[in-house]
DNA sequence: CGCATGTGAGACGTTGATGTCTCATGTTGG
DNA sequence: CCAACATGAGACATCAACGTCTCACATGCG
């Protein structure tokens, strides 16, 4: 397919439109993911050879995201500290739909999952560890747990905000007040 | 059914098994579950009307055995630190069975879902309020978010203890080392 | 205006899981 | 031994979602 002259379905909103209903329920139907990007089931179909490949499409979209978050918040300047606030705020607007990947990705099993995962992992991790080296954070959690953990916090806060319980604009103090707050060895917010 | 006499398929056991497997494979067949628990997808059908009512069950058993964490812990002896680490290492061995209730909740959507929980979140949402009035904790993240906060470290810890990326034992100190450290005032392990 | 192309709507067959049923088997209690 | 009962195995229909297909429509371009 060349798509040369008329392209009137944008990929990327479509892709923007499954996440944010994905992220919701993530079992939606095919039908529930057109209904809800404006098209019809055929032309989803067209752009995505199926449910497996819309996936992947938003796999890549969540790790672009990710890997942009972790570029804008250079993590490597300054306070390990303030590096994780960056990252934070930076990645909230992806939050939940790292968390529907997130449990998407337990249903691979033994599937290899894509790499760039473990890229971002790494760069995480690394950032704990700079933590660690600096004397800024405590030594007794691994950087692997802390990037677990990490995961973990951005997953609850996500969807503590969509179900309206805790306001969105407390995500990034919520989620690094108490990160932070156990990764640093003294006391400070 | 009475099953007065004969009584050969333990119910109980067939809820473990079934909690184990959903929790390493959420999306698990029936025929599965049956295999895993060692019995017939005919027998298995006879004791649970349907999936529905298998997760049912396995609701009420999560409840059940979270609730029995909440009163072994005695939440409310002694510095509200102490309990929760008393509260996390009580609810480790069910911890991967609320991860997987966690995400199955997602998809009640609009039903209302089981009260028991409403009134786990309350005691641990109690816990931290009694920290925080004691002097404990921080008093800038609600009771409320950490709650969500300790569902999210479970299951992250959970999920790695399963896939092996950190050590089972390290399960206890690295919630509680994390949670604590960011709802403590103070510095201290 | 013709022509091409993307789209919507819907029909159709397929697949996988489910729920229900029957029947043979084995085991227990009387 | 005999009757009752739970189980295993399998057949069967149902259903929902999927993937594929066709056709009509509209919109852009020459």
């Amino acid at each position: 397919m060349r798509y040369s002259r008329l392209m009137a379905v944008d990929r990327d909103h479509v892709l923007r439109t499954a996440a944010t209903l994905l992220t919701r329920k993530a079992t939606a139907t095919m039908d529930e993911v057109a209904k809800a990007a404006g098209i019809s089931r055929a032309t989803l179909h067209r752009h995505f050879a199926g449910r497996d490949a819309l996936v992947r499409a938003l796999e890549s979209l969540g790790i672009a995201e990710c890997e942009a978050a972790l570029d804008t918040a250079r993590l490597d300047d300054g306070p390990a500290r303030d590096a994780v606030y960056r990252l934070v705020r930076e990645i909230e607007p992806a939050a939940g739909l790292l968390a529907f990947l997130y449990t998407e990705n337990q249903l691979f099993e033994g599937d290899t999952l894509n790499a760039g995962w473990a890229r971002i992992d790494d760069r995480m991790a690394a950032l704990f560890r700079r933590g660690q080296q600096s004397g800024e954070f405590r030594i007794d959690l691994s950087p692997l747990w802390l990037t677990e953990a990490l995961y973990g916090l951005l997953g609850s806060a996500a969807w503590a905000v969509a179900e309206g319980r805790v306001a969105r604009n407390d995500f990034t103090h919520m989620i690094v007040g108490l990160l932070l707050g156990g990764a640093l060895r003294r006391e400070e917010s």
